[in-house]
DNA sequence: TAAATATAGTTGACAAAAGCAACTGTATTT
DNA sequence: AAATACAGTTGCTTTTGTCAACTATATTTA
């Protein structure tokens, strides 16, 4: 019955979001809030520079929240702006070596997080547990438009 | 390589981060937030009673804040207090027939939501959508203390 | 090609969401 | 009975997010 499936995934959804709740809970002890973590995530992947457009997009942020976020990395020298030659009302956004290296922390601390958090599976259980998200993610983009990482 | 691994689960869970946020989107067209439904969904799902601090423990929130809102369910109408006889201290919340039907709507509109968005898929995708949920939180419940629905 | 329209990003003003600490009243411990 | 702990409230503040108007540039259309 498909009122059982949605109950389940309506539970799932519950569930998964207290457990990236609390992995989220890491950036409470850092500089960065989640969403600027996000954004040098962002930038970070994007090592030949992304626009505010791009990044409005792939994260669903609002523009002027976004341009003031971008404007205190800027100040905070974790950025770098450099305008387009060919459409100069936008402009790409790189980290800078500064940025970099703070994302690197960030990321470190997160890998270290989990890697703390998976000690106590075996590693069947991590396989299993990383063979589903994938196939999770697979049905789900089968249909979805967006894309990821 | 556990590394590996690691990556991926990180990848999932930004992705499945996408995926909630975008469900939850439902709750701008509502009078109710993200947090007041959650709150809503505890209370319904306690029909005998449950203390400000039991939803405060369930949904880590703050209680100041929780205590405003369950002022502003008050005022709405949608909840009710009894206050324990052996604990004056305390006092067991419940929702009111309008708190109940207006939870019924927004449940109805959750499960229309995800009833839409499943259409896409077939049977078989969908069983093992949730096959494949169930899976992760067997493993990630089997170290875990947190308790769930 | 000039006018109209669209777009990228900025700014000001504001509102919603959340956090923190002090406080009240009741319960529990010493 | 004094000290401590606890449930919930309140005042105050910060953080996060939203909205609309605006500037400068680009694109479309008449």
């Amino acid at each position: 019955m498909i009122e059982d499936k949605i109950i389940r995934i309506r539970s799932f959804n519950r569930y998964y979001t207290s457990v990236i709740g609390l992995l989220d809970k890491q950036y409470l002890n850092s500089e960065f809030s989640l969403t600027e973590a996000r954004i040098m995530y962002e930038l970070n992947h994007h090592p030949d520079g992304m626009t505010a457009k791009a990044i409005i997009e792939l994260l669903d942020l609002d523009k002027g929240y976004l341009s003031r976020m971008l404007q205190s990395f800027e100040k905070r020298k974790l950025i770098e702006k450099r305008q387009s030659a060919y459409d100069k009302r936008s402009f790409y956004l790189h980290l800078s070596q500064k940025g970099s290296a703070e994302f690197s922390k960030l990321n470190n601390a997160s890998v270290q997080q989990l890697t703390e958090l998976l000690a106590s599976f075996t590693e069947k259980e991590v396989n299993e547990l990383t063979g589903h998200m994938d196939a999770i993610r697979n049905i789900l983009e089968k249909s979805a438009t967006k894309k990821h990482d």
